[in-house]
DNA sequence: GGCAATTACATCGCATGCGATTAGATCGTA
DNA sequence: TACGATCTAATCGCATGCGATGTAATTGCC
């Protein structure tokens, strides 16, 4: 029987856990966090931190606010992080000139030196899942799709 | 040109935040969560404890051993986490008879009366994309396929 | 120009995740 | 049957996420 002929309230009586795709985005990206671990353990990042990374990588530079934005992160969790990554001496933290209320985050040399190595592990994991590097890329704009409009309705 | 024709390090260099299938999940899994929210906040539970009882209500009872390996969780976020369950009076727990390692959790009264409100959730979220439910299920399934075949590396 | 509203970042508190370690129960095998 | 290996929970420490709140800079509107 198509789920179409269901009603919600049929369909929530026969909802388990194997059936969400919640949770299959939830464990999904634990697996994959666990799959980078010990190659970003060799970098001396945290996976949120890598992506901090990436976008400065990608921009050279930017601020807390475009960060913010990017990676659908609130300050709160930014700035310890960001803060760790100063501290690291992968990254330098000022003030933005014309808008004070900005903060101007840059990748130092020592934290674009990172690049490399780190720009590979996506491809590992894309490689490691056995999947076709097409199908990966199609799950990836799917999954981006339904946090677009998931966002759009809460943002 | 096809992404075939390259190889993993001119991949590599092209890589950026938005073709991540890694961020795709990561971020999508924390927008479901925030979409989650205010729904699980009438029940007074977390996204974490709302699985557990997911469990919970599909199983009515288990054990801690179990409910690790179901949700791919470790002993150190869930003991905490049940316990807060059974304070809240939702839960009980108790050392299994047959082999005293174990520890059997089950749902009690209370938090079986959560069943009918909380499985409604995933069901209005599916809504909430605007996608089919044929079409979020296909996106669960290949996602799960995704995560069991990275923890089956990781073992 | 003056001042309330808005914006951007920071701080605090609580709840995960998870590596590392410990404690107690059970198993396997000589 | 003794005893080391294995298994299951629990504890500790650190790094997120995020709601609530605070503060300083900027904007907008009279």
């Amino acid at each position: 029987m198509s789920v179409n002929s269901l009603s919600p309230e049929e369909i929530a009586e026969q909802m388990t856990l194997d059936h969400m795709i919640c949770f299959a985005a939830y464990s999904a990206s634990q697996a994959m966090n666990r799959f980078y671990r010990p190659i970003l353990d060799e970098m001396g990042l945290t996976y949120p931190q890598f992506i901090v990374m990436m976008v400065l990588w990608e921009e050279g530079q930017t601020t807390m606010k475009a960060l913010s934005d990017r990676l659908i992160l609130e300050s709160n969790t930014l700035t310890p992080l960001v803060k760790k990554l100063e501290a690291a001496g992968l990254v330098t933290r000022a003030r933005n000139r014309q808008d004070e209320r900005l903060l101007d985050i840059a990748a130092t040399e020592k934290g674009m030196a990172l690049k490399r190595r780190g720009c590979m592990a996506p491809v590992e994991l894309a490689a490691a899942t056995g999947e076709t590097l097409e199908g990966v890329i199609e799950l990836q704009q799917r999954l981006a799709n339904l946090r677009n409009k998931l966002n759009a309705k809460a943002g």
